[in-house]
DNA sequence: TGAACGTATGCTTATGCGTTCATATATAAG
DNA sequence: CTTATATATGAACGCATAAGCATACGTTCA
């Protein structure tokens, strides 16, 4: 008996561990649940954003502040600041012509300081 | 006198509130980390990626396990490891044929963990 | 109402990225 | 040394996306 298992369709390996692999697929997360956390991360990935958000976390800011900020065109900044509302990470109100974002969760703050711990050590280990 | 400033390069508006930009400005991250930052949420913005770290948290395993586990070919497991191996996320040990991986950083537990609390909670209030 | 201003958005382009295919490397067995 | 197996890697394809341009929308003021 040459292999302890064979589905065809995922690799040729003979070596499968079967508790490992089980547990791996019992912690395996929903696909919703997938999705909604690739998408959160993905919203994180971009410097233009971090910055934004590094600036909100400071203080509220209409759109204009934060093309002064960011030294970016107010359209750039728009079209960031469309995709962090879609991800609720921000929250915005109108006042007359100017509309003022700011951070919509205090998760977000918990996630870029970890996150920041991480890269801050990776850098003395250099 | 019209405005309050009118730094040519940005924006239009006469509007900025001098003193909330400010705030942002000393909240700027360095160029370095913010790089650093980014590409390390971009590693975690793919659902491949994530389900290996999600996989790897429970026990290590080798590249055919994740083949497995994950219902991918070889090749997307490997390319996926690599960058994972780039990224500091994840160590390796060869054992024979087999080539063992296992997560390299405690922090990402906790990343992942605050991730998934924001995400979850965003489920609830829906 | 019309003009001016702040902001949002559709379209386009350039770039980046995930997957697959083909192939290369590494280890083990015969 | 040859073959088989496990993994890595380069090239290419298709899709996603960030930024710029032009323009539309919403608000204020005259």
């Amino acid at each position: 008996m040459p292999a302890e298992k064979s589905r065809p369709g995922s690799c040729s390996c003979s070596v499968v561990h079967p508790q490992a692999v089980q547990l791996a697929v019992q912690a395996e997360l929903e696909t919703g649940t997938l999705i909604a956390l690739s998408e959160l991360f993905k919203v994180f990935s971009d410097p233009s954003r971090l910055r934004i958000l590094t600036a909100l976390s400071k203080t509220e800011l209409c759109v204009c502040d934060l093309t002064e900020v960011l030294g970016m065109n107010q359209s750039a900044v728009s079209h960031q600041l469309a995709m962090l509302r879609r991800a609720r990470l921000v929250r915005f109100r109108r006042d007359g012509k100017s509309v003022f974002y700011a951070l919509d969760d205090a998760h977000i703050g918990k996630i870029l300081k970890v996150a920041l711990e991480h890269v801050t050590e990776g850098r003395i280990s250099l």
